[in-house]
DNA sequence: TTTGAAATTGACATTCATTTTCAAAATTGG
DNA sequence: CCAATTTTGAAAATGAATGTCAATTTCAAA
């Protein structure tokens, strides 16, 4: 089986990228963080741990990850596009809170079925979506 | 039973607004629009008809209109925030052709249903949702 | 090891939609 | 009509995404 190192060098190949020592910085630090990121959030990490880098890069890199197959972009409303583990990763939804900003993911097989259902009424062809429930978490409407 | 000039004419009313000309042709153009539209959409028809109108106007009347609950946000991943109507109009999502950029509205009883389980098994208070399934159209897989 | 074509980098500029500012104009209650 | 308040719109500010380009780095071939 595939790792992601592995996934990204054949993406490499494929697209004639020579190794670059920035990029696996980058490419590390996604891929060790656990939540959905901004390019700038990851920017700013980087640049905590001491690593030189400039904005450019990370941002480049990260829609290479995505191209790659190895991140998904995805957005809640707002303008920042976050970017989150997909290889390897099923795909989920997530629930957003409108009080303290909080995200929580969620898998749901029945959603997936029901995007066929749907497509298929439809006449569409489905490659992806996207399912944002914006609503208050526990913490939040108790208050 | 309401209608829409009726709610809006209440928001005014408690949010101390008072009457305005420019403000009434961007409500009735965009109540006479059936689709989606971006507010510099709704501007150019405006201008179009001769309307004299800055861009502001238009758009801060749109951001009124969603805060009376006539009109709903949508976006679809671009950037360009469009609003729909949301009045007496049923919730519902979108399809998006990659392709040709078509949009197709669909409601789905079973979505809505679906959204309420996650929440709850989520112990998560849910006020809207945000659903689009991209892919490609009948015309355009066809090609 | 040297070389040079090709890819990478990052500071900076640009784009583009959104949002704010503020002085002038319009509205409205008294 | 008057004064207080709201509205308007041109212009500026904002903020994220994306483009530019000269300098730097990589790497395969010499």
């Amino acid at each position: 089986m595939k790792d992601e190192q592995q996934v990204f060098a054949d993406f490499c190949t494929a697209r004639k990228l020579k190794n670059s020592t920035r990029r696996n910085k980058v490419i590390e630090k996604f891929l060790a963080v656990e939540k959905h990121i901004s390019a700038l959030e990851l920017y700013n990490e980087l640049r905590k741990d001491g690593t030189a880098i400039g904005y450019s890069t990370v941002y480049r890199t990260l829609k290479l990850l995505a191209e790659s197959g190895l991140a998904r972009e995805v957005n809640f409303g707002n303008r920042e596009t976050h970017f989150e583990h997909k290889f390897q990763h099923p795909h989920h939804d997530h629930l957003v809170c409108l009080v303290c900003g909080q995200t929580i993911e969620f898998k749901s097989p029945r959603l997936e079925k029901l995007q066929l259902q749907i497509a298929r009424k439809n006449k569409f062809k489905p490659q992806a979506h996207n399912l944002v429930i914006y609503g208050q978490c526990a913490k939040c409407y108790r208050l």
